[in-house]
DNA sequence: TCTAATATTTAGACATCCTAAATATTAGAC
DNA sequence: GTCTAATATTTAGGATGTCTAAATATTAGA
């Protein structure tokens, strides 16, 4: 039996370290760790919202979420506001030095990539620029409808 | 100015988050933190070998390698030898548990993906795993590329 | 108005990672 | 041959990131 999920499946180990590998070109271009890069850039995409949300959307505990924008608050990158309306509630916002951060790390990964791909031809480039758009646009299809069916 | 390179550092952000799904998947199947379950995987691929190698493949530093390894032998799926030759040296193999707990880990990211993706067609199930395999073929020849030149 | 639900934080625990230092062994200069 | 430098691993101490459970504060609803 060889179904695509099944060469998916048996691909799987390969794309998490190839991955890992595109990961680490994000890494070494800053000074967060990549789980507060992601929180940042979470919150940005998303625009203010309460904890709850940016929990929900990272995918971890409310708590958790509690102390990574205990440490984004602390490094000057995002705010905590209260929320008017409802008093338990906070508003969280990407700060200005956060934006700008995010800007910054983009133009850098954006560079780390240029030496990672310079090697390769421009077709296959642009054969890995379509793979990863036809992966993108499948799997987030693939999660919405999962997440509908829940 | 959009190059192919523009396109996947613009691409990255929601790659990151969709392949953060698959993973989950992964998560989910199994009692080993992803860590570990990346670090049996990894052994079992390259087979018996040092600690030093073991840790340069996963990218991370010895001693955290080795604190890894305590846990997984701990567990009874890897197993620590010394080396013969090099009294220095230990030797890294999977179990044979930790080879059957890799086997069961497979078959059910296989079912777990069958539930992720079976309300896609089949012709884009066919899409995601060309475009998967795609994706893995260019970052390994850019990887490789890459490390050659360090 | 009192109870239940909701939003967040705090506390305690474990895994993961790091750097630096300790230990043991081997290799190489001389 | 011996002494020093390099190599392989472990241990120690510290930061982050995650969890569950419990504490706090506020709001919603019977």
């Amino acid at each position: 039996m060889s179904t695509p999920i099944h060469t998916i499946a048996q691909l799987y180990p390969r794309l998490m370290r190839a991955m890992g590998h595109l990961r680490g070109a994000v890494d070494e271009t800053m000074d967060l760790t990549y789980n507060q890069y992601k929180a940042l850039l979470t919150l940005s995409d998303i625009g203010p919202c309460t904890l709850n949300a940016l929990s929900r959307e990272l995918e971890i505990a409310t708590s958790s979420a509690s102390q990574m924008v205990d440490r984004l608050v602390a490094m000057g990158l995002v705010e905590r506001t209260p929320a008017d309306g409802d008093r338990r509630s906070i508003v969280l916002i990407a700060s200005a030095q956060g934006e700008g951060l995010l800007e910054k790390v983009k133009e850098e990964i954006l560079r780390r990539y240029q030496d990672l791909f310079h090697h390769l031809g421009s077709a296959e480039q642009a054969n890995l620029a379509g793979a990863i758009h036809t992966l993108v646009r499948i799997l987030e299809k693939a999660i919405h409808g999962e997440e509908r069916e829940k």
